[in-house]
RNA sequence: GCCGACGUAGCUCAAUCGGCAGAGCAGCGGUUUUGUAAACCGCCGGUUGUGGGUUCAAGUCCCUCCGUCGGCUCCA
């Protein structure tokens, strides 16, 4: 008891040293320490950066081999070396010279240090015999680095300062924490990710599927994920309908004038794939579903008498990606956007952008995310449309998120050379964030298109045009809901909401009348009427994660209920069947997120 | 696209040094009729991602392409 005791208070009192110390600090001289040891096992190495990141850090090399997981391993324990060796690391400031000598077998470094400005103070940081241009700060010594609370995790490759025409070096990426404790729970949470994952959730819970011959990049709804989806988007058009939008559906290509006049062949080539002849004329595949609502909306005189109009669409479109950016649902090539397009006048401008904003917002409650961060994008050094009018469009989205008490950081220059923006991150049940939500101002394509009104003073008048895509994808977002609810969906989303579970098969024929009353009544209700036993029919159902289990027995039989098992594990015993429904359809009639 | 790793049955994974491709689960057939997370027996299942090369012999070594994974970059 005593030695278990001590050893606590050392744990608390090294805690309680190391919580002074910035996670940041601790991450960046560990990158410190890591390079150490890949220059003993590599002495020509070359170094590249290796900063901080959240959870982490990493550092980039420039090797005469690949790095194996060997590596790392001896690498780790060259580090822990360093570690017990607690070297003092050591700030200097030295004159430019002075950094050009020291670093003169260092081309990276050497680049970096060019493009300091002249008045920069630099500053180097030693320990042991590692040196490094760096602006610190560190901590005092290595031994300040918890030895066990560290980890190497992975290498990858990564263009020096992320151009794609620059050399490729080894990026190792590491983790390191306070304690040991807190490093398990990060390896855990890491755990968790990838049992949350929704590509292996797709697969379990047989949602979806892509297919190598087929094409990669291109997303198969199978059954069930086809259930879940037509609900997404039977409840979406409904609010839709609802918000004022009316549904436009418009075609998968289009000839190559339109592209032209839109600009995509312009500026967005590189994203669209190539043309298809029909008749002599190229046909493009749709990127984009805005050049389509234009010549709608082009189809006849517009009258300011009924802007705004909005319009949306479920519209399927195809961008060609690079092979290795592809990621399950989340990073595709033809997949379907929520897009809508609002045409208004500029007086109008300001309720419509608070509009959206409190329609996405209500969205996202709706699917149960509730954490939204929003960021605003102002305008680029290349920009078209006239300054007033990026003033006047910049503020109405401010002042929609001000109005709405949303904290949101400022994107300087993050706009698209057409217009500012609002991003929407929604925070999922990890924590992460997921960038889905996107109101865009659009100054470019009603001049592009000619697009006029004819206003009150019976002059033609230029449109403000606005494109929203709220869920993003829905396949994206798809992927971002299976990883919020680890594939155990609200019961209103619920591909299957029960199923039947026969103890025997003299109760096959009750539990057909039971599925059937249910079915009737709205519910989707499956039945095992398969030859198991019971408890493999549960297992199976909870695998599956289907909320309710309905078991059937004898007892069931003569009374007219069903034993109500959730897949929380919890058992609500028998209750009649009408009373499951109305407590089943309470739930789902409200959209219930969470109960069962 | 680039760097690295990987690709064996529907899924998860074996196969020593280059020497007869194997298991569990799933599926199918049978037996069992069961009270809240896996009954038992049997059967089926493979041109080892693709095409080429080296070798007496290739899942294993080399090259090509396709795909997947981790990143870089980009984005819904």
């Amino acid at each position: 008891m005593r030695g278990f005791c001590s050893i606590w208070r050392i744990r608390q009192r090294r805690r309680s040293v190391m919580a002074e110390i910035e996670l940041d600090v601790l991450r960046h001289s560990a990158s410190h320490v890591m390079a150490e040891a890949v220059q003993k096992l590599f002495p020509e190495v070359k170094l590249g950066i290796g900063p901080a990141i959240e959870n982490g850090f990493y550092y980039d090399f420039d090797l005469p081999r690949p790095l194996t997981p060997e590596d790392l391993a001896k690498i780790a324990e060259l580090m822990r070396q360093s570690i017990r060796a607690k070297h003092p690391f050591i700030r200097q400031e030295v004159s430019r010279e002075q950094a050009r000598e020291l670093f003169r077998d260092q081309p990276y470094k050497l680049e970096l240090i060019e493009e300091m400005p002249e008045d920069e103070v630099i500053t180097i940081y030693r320990h042991d015999d590692f040196v490094d241009l760096c602006r610190g700060p560190h901590v005092e010594h290595t031994g300040q680095l918890p030895e066990d609370a560290f980890a190497l995790l992975s290498v990858a490759g990564a263009y020096w300062r992320g151009d794609e025409h620059r050399p490729m070096l080894q990026r190792i990426y590491g983790t390191i924490w306070h304690t040991k404790e807190e490093l398990q729970a990060y390896l855990e949470q890491l755990k968790e990710i990838e049992r949350r994952d929704h590509r292996r959730l797709g697969r379990e819970l047989d949602l979806f599927s892509t297919h190598e011959e087929a094409g990669a990049g291109l997303i198969y709804w199978h059954p069930k994920g086809g259930r879940i989806r037509a609900i997404i988007e039977d409840f979406w058009r409904q609010r839709h309908f609802e918000g004022g939008y009316e549904i436009l559906y418009t075609p998968h290509i289009g000839r190559s004038w339109l592209w032209e006049t839109s600009g995509h062949l312009d500026f967005y080539r590189e994203g669209m794939y190539s043309p298809m002849d029909i008749d002599g004329q190229d046909f493009y595949i749709k990127p984009m579903n805005c050049p389509f609502h234009i010549l709608i909306y082009k189809s006849r005189r517009r009258s300011y008498r009924e802007l705004p109009l909005r319009w949306a669409e479920l519209g399927t479109v195809y961008r060609y990606e690079r092979s290795g950016v592809l990621h399950g649902l989340l990073r595709v090539r033809g997949f379907t956007q929520d897009d809508a397009h609002i045409f208004c006048t500029p007086e109008q401008i300001e309720d419509e952008i608070l509009g959206v904003l409190r329609f996405s917002l209500d969205l996202w409650k709706a699917f149960g995310f509730e954490d939204v961060q929003a960021y605003l994008a102002t305008r680029p050094e290349k920009a078209v449309g006239e300054p007033a009018r990026w003033e006047q469009a910049t503020n109405s989205l401010r002042r929609a998120l001000e109005i709405e008490g949303l904290s949101y950081e400022i994107d300087e220059g993050g706009g698209a050379f057409y217009g500012p923006k609002i991003d929407l991150k929604i925070k999922d049940a990890l924590g992460r964030e997921w960038q889905m939500t996107t109101i865009q101002f659009d100054f470019n394509l009603p001049e592009r298109f000619d697009m006029v009104y004819v206003g009150a003073d019976g002059r033609e008048h230029r449109p403000y045009m606005v494109h929203r895509a709220l869920l993003g994808s829905l396949e994206r977002f798809f992927g971002v809901l299976i990883e919020h609810y680890a594939g155990a969906f609200p019961l209103w989303l619920a591909p299957v909401q029960a199923r039947l579970i026969p103890i025997a098969d003299r109760h096959v024929e009750y539990a057909r009348q039971v599925q059937d009353q249910l079915r009737a009544a709205g519910l989707r209700v499956e039945l095992d009427d398969s030859g198991e036993r019971m408890n493999a029919k549960i297992r199976t159902a909870q695998m599956e994660k289907i909320p309710y289990m309905l078991v059937v027995g004898d007892r069931e039989v003569a009374n007219g209920t069903v034993s109500v098992r959730l897949r929380t594990n919890e058992n609500l015993g028998a209750m009649p069947v009408k009373e499951f429904l109305a407590r089943a359809q309470r739930l789902v009639e409200e959209r219930n997120n969470t109960a069962l």
